[in-house]
DNA sequence: CTTTCGTCCTGACTGC
DNA sequence: TGCAGTCAGGACGAAA
């Protein structure tokens, strides 16, 4: 039995599965706000309850009292930012953090465990937000300072919108000393991709996560921008098609089984070698910048 | 300037 | 069975 890594000095082992399930990243917040909106768009908040003074960063302590009674009249994203904007200009940001998801319950509903804050609508319909490891967070500002806040202002282009494409990315990353992986979770390069994500698009695309920004011949960044767009759009469309059960179920908005090429799968053959039956193959496990990255190293050069 | 690393947090797991 | 230790992740701020 041939144990390709094993004489690689980089590759660590790795024992115990990943839990890939349960992380908040642009396709989960795409999917979470996209059932918040008939819940939420136009409805009058009855009641904002607070049951944590902090989350990541302290809620403002008139935090409810700015929200009751407003309607929000827009729901937006930008990145992994959740942006809601209310009928009297103010502003909503919402961050999902790693563990964060918003359920939609009725408002007699039992509190649960790590539940921080409960959005109420006169309809009678609670949004909750439930964070088990709190580095999620809600800031409340004013619509017009959106644009300069500084959690958004140096955001990248946004990877689904018409200003991301091959020539923004190639321009981004020229020049870079650091491996194409730490580039693409650079959020000045493209807003919202996580580490999920970065690897799914790198092996797509057949890029070498170690391969250094500036390595990344042109052709291949084409490749790059094409394979980032394409397994967004394909975890969106995957979160769209269970939101129902979702809202019909216990009400958890935004999550979703999705399976991955590479991502959590150390050991196993990448879809590419298994078409190939080729079983030597193992996607690895390796660590830049203290983040797990997983590569096919028979197809990603 | 660029890049890396520590920090925050808690649940799920491993190993003794 | 119990408990200490490890690890995951995004974003920020400090350090190199």
């Amino acid at each position: 039995m041939p144990a390709p890594g094993i004489d690689d000095a980089e590759a660590v082992p790795r024992r115990r599965p990943l839990y890939s399930g349960a992380m908040p990243e642009l396709p989960e917040v795409e999917t979470t706000l996209r059932g918040l909106i008939p819940v939420l768009q136009d409805k009058i908040l009855a009641s904002v309850t607070c049951h944590v003074p902090a989350l990541r960063y302290p809620l403002a302590p008139d935090f409810a009292d700015r929200l009751q009674g407003r309607r929000f009249v827009a729901l937006g994203r930008r990145a992994k930012y959740m942006l809601l904007e209310t009928d009297d200009a103010q502003a909503l940001i919402i961050h999902l953090g790693m563990s964060g998801s918003l359920r939609v319950t009725t408002p007699d509903t039992p509190r649960e465990k790590h539940e921080h804050v409960v959005f109420t609508t006169e309809p009678g319909v609670s949004v909750r937000f439930n964070d088990p490891r709190r580095f999620g967070f809600m800031e409340l500002t004013t619509a017009a300072a959106i644009d300069s806040h500084a959690m958004l202002r140096n955001l990248g282009p946004e990877p689904l919108g018409n200003h991301f494409n091959a020539t923004v990315l190639a321009q981004a990353l020229a020049g870079r000393r650091s491996p194409i992986k730490a580039a693409m979770l650079d959020q000045r390069v493209v807003a919202g991709l996580g580490n999920i994500y970065v690897c799914e698009a790198l092996y797509w695309a057949g890029i070498s996560p170690r391969r250094l920004g500036c390595n990344v011949a042109a052709a291949r960044i084409e490749a790059l921008a094409t394979a980032v767009r394409r397994v967004l759009a394909e975890a969106i469309a995957a979160g769209g098609s269970s939101l129902r059960d979702f809202r019909h179920g216990d009400g958890e908005l935004g999550y979703f089984q999705k399976s991955f090429a590479v991502y959590g799968r150390e050991g196993e053959p990448c879809p590419r070698c298994q078409t190939a039956g080729e079983t030597d193959c193992a996607i690895r496990r390796i660590v830049q910048s203290g983040r797990s990255t997983f590569y096919c190293p028979r197809h990603q050069r």
